[in-house]
DNA sequence: CAGTATCCGCGGAGATACTG
DNA sequence: CAGTATCTCCGCGGATACTG
């Protein structure tokens, strides 16, 4: 995310790439988070790297950021519409990635479980 | 490309994550190359992580390497079936890649050149 | 020609403690 | 609740030199 790429799909897999960015996108792509929620949702993330992992989305411009500024706290991410772009994208990695695994024999611990909107 | 995965698209980006590993598959898809080839389009990539590289995208099926066994040494990498199931995958990856950076004035240095066949 | 071998530095990533 | 602030470790990745 600093130099100069020599194909788009550089360009792609650097914004995609990373431990947490991908599923990040994939819970925000089902609605509006908050960020103990999405903490929650991802085991064994650091409150460090998430929140870093957010900033860098939102200043990639794929994540916006809402800040209620009331106490206790209360903020929301989402996708913006250039994050919600992606869709096609993700959709692809999702279904090579399927492939892949029911090839391989490699477990899928839990397919990105919904957030249950009540 | 060591533990367990939560969403199939982790697993897709593992593979096609990191500095070289989707250009490298870029150029393979145009055709059989070697590995000075290869180095020499790859401008910057070290001998090392060429070979790290190429050996990864191997143990992982999705590039197959044909040694010649002469002197001098030839040896070729060309894609396999699998590799080559990546196809939509590059496709979506390239197509968002090349919106992404028409819209963010992204410089591209040189969308992926063909090989010169002659 | 097609690689190994080795050394080294930087930044990603985790753990822990603290705060408006 | 939603973060900062540090400290530290580890491994990727680059540079350089050597080889069958």
């Amino acid at each position: 995310m600093a130099e100069r790429y020599r194909c788009p799909v550089e360009l792609t897999v650097d914004l995609l790439g990373g431990k947490w960015r991908t599923v990040i996108l994939a819970y925000l792509k089902e609605g509006v988070h908050r960020y103990g929620e999405l903490r929650r949702r991802l085991p064994g993330v650091s409150e460090k790297m998430l929140t870093q992992r957010l900033r860098e989305l939102e200043a990639d411009g794929l994540v916006a950021r809402h800040d209620h500024h009331t106490v206790p706290p209360h903020v929301e991410y989402r996708l913006t519409d250039e994050g919600r772009s992606l869709a096609p994208v993700l959709q692809a990695l999702y279904d090579w990635g399927t492939e892949r695994a029911a090839r391989s024999g490699t477990p899928i611990d839990d397919p990105v479980p919904r957030p249950d909107l009540r």
